[in-house]
DNA sequence: GCATCTATGTTATGTTGTAACACACATAGC
DNA sequence: GCTATGTGTGTTACAACATAACATAGATGC
């Protein structure tokens, strides 16, 4: 079974997190389900309630403008503050970053407002280094 | 039938803007639907099609996060830049800003990359002031 | 043993969003 | 007039995303 620094992860949340891993980019759940159909997953709700764990761990994000899952991109992630996400629409690129600065600014404008923060989502859409060059 | 100050709505626009101003809050695709299956809505296509375009005027804005859509807060609004919202998970209540700060910092971050930024997508969760101080 | 907690398996269903095709209407060019 | 084109609309069917409800299995603590 796969193991990781914080959190040993049981079956499914191990086959969950290692086909996320191995693509190495966004998925969306069903796309895990049906690689991990060879595995024996047969239902959806094998694949969210795997994902519902890892995304509670923080070694998983959610793409909400994508309705898809990404591992973190950190080596060995334990779980980190709020990510943002540069989403590439031409090659379909997804890279993590994490804007400290920006989410400050956020929660000072949160804070200026009574409002309780308790996590963010930073999505950004456009297109990519690469994709630029090449057209 | 309903004008803006850009854009002439077409009879069904004015009808999905007008459930969505009035609501005060988001909806989704199909709760707009049957606020207008008396105005003769028959199929989310019809609200889908009107939505797309109150988005692209940007007089509709899209919660990712909870699949809805919410008039803009501005008053005649004719579009504007990026807009982030603060969502109260015990009420629902929504707040749009424009974080024109945050943004910068943002698009500093991808100007570094060579991604070239189209749009944005911030949205806050967290408990609201009146929730907050209720309990 | 027994209660309890978590993980899992399975069926069915609910929610969100589109594809494909047809028709109505306006406008521009001939 | 009459085509061509573009956009808005209506309708059916379907695809994609997510959860409810119930049953089973294994581990832990008493
Ligand atoms: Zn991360
Ligand atoms: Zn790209
Ligand atoms: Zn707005
Ligand atoms: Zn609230």
């Amino acid at each position: 079974m796969r193991t990781h620094a914080q959190h040993e992860l049981t079956k499914n949340q191990a086959l969950v997190f290692g086909s996320l891993s191995e693509a190495g980019g966004p998925l969306t759940a069903y796309a895990i389900l049906d690689l991990l159909r060879e595995d024996g997953f047969r239902a959806p709700l094998q694949v969210y309630r795997a994902l519902d764990k890892l995304v509670e761990f923080g070694i998983v994000h959610r793409l909400e403008s994508l309705n898809a899952f990404v591992a973190c991109s950190h080596k060995d992630c334990t779980g980190h503050g709020s990510a943002a996400f540069a989403i590439c629409e031409k090659c379909g690129d997804v890279r993590e970053f994490t804007p400290d600065d920006a989410v400050r600014l956020l929660k000072d404008w949160t804070e200026s407002q009574g409002f309780a923060l308790a996590r963010t989502t930073i999505e950004l859409r456009g297109t990519c280094k690469d994709c630029v060059a090449s057209g």
